[in-house]
DNA sequence: AACTCGGGGCA
DNA sequence: TGCCCAGAGTT
């Protein structure tokens, strides 16, 4: 497990590779954050940013969601993988948006959790994007920087990731370093491919100099 | 813990 | 072609 120190060795590089590194889906209001991030699971943003503009002129309110049939909503996002489930989910939340929140999106993490086709990442994600509350969501970018790194243990569940995170990171740096590391597994660190002959952290990586062992081998 | 949903992107 | 993606729900 990495010290302090080098923890913030890690922020540091990350924060000198994607300086401007932020969730693309910030500028929009709660309700369309949520329905763009519940699009989102296990889909690009890119595919996401595709369909939105569109859909965000069509729908613009919970009721909006409610007055077609589900059909065509189906059809309404069809470019994006999973349709079927997530546009039953978005019809459900709607409906528990006016039935219990007033036709309001709730801003903690347990209420958002409630809701249909809401996990834990997302709930995090809408919390700390749309009302700016502490929370990192990890996803499988956040776990594999954190592990290869040695940030976390190897063996962490999710949730283990997410309580050392909390604990190893300042809080006000929280959603920087989280959009960060994202940027920095997706473009960098990546799942095949890790670049790890240009990597400024190669130095404190174990699963990095692991590779580099492996292929000197060869 | 393992499986399913799923079209698009990329090698 | 085959494999992966900023996941959630069910068993």
């Amino acid at each position: 497990m990495l010290n302090k120190k080098q923890i913030r060795e890690c922020l540091d590089v990350f924060e000198d590779m994607f300086p401007d590194a932020e969730c693309e889906l910030t500028h929009k209001n709660p309700f369309e954050l949520l329905v763009a991030v519940v699009l989102s699971a296990q889909a690009t943003d890119a595919l996401v940013n595709k369909v939105t503009p569109q859909l965000f002129k069509k729908y613009k309110s919970p009721e909006d969601y409610l007055a077609v049939p589900l059909e065509e909503l189906q059809h309404d996002i069809k470019s994006i993988g999973l349709y079927r489930n997530k546009a039953k989910n978005i019809q459900k939340l709607s409906h528990t948006l006016i039935d219990k929140f007033n036709g309001k999106v709730p801003s903690t993490k347990q209420e958002l959790e409630s809701l249909a086709g809401v996990g834990r990442k997302t709930a995090n994600v809408v919390a700390s994007v749309a009302f700016d509350e502490p929370a990192i969501a990890v996803d499988t970018h956040v776990e594999r920087v954190s592990k290869r790194l040695a940030i976390c243990r190897y063996k962490d569940s999710v949730l283990e990731v997410e309580k050392t995170l909390m604990r190893q990171l300042p809080k006000e740096e929280w959603s920087d370093t989280h959009h960060r590391m994202i940027f920095f597994g997706r473009y960098h660190c990546k799942a095949q491919r890790p670049n790890c002959e240009e990597c400024q952290l190669l130095h404190l990586c174990r699963e990095g100099q692991k590779r580099m062992r492996k292929k000197e081998r060869k």
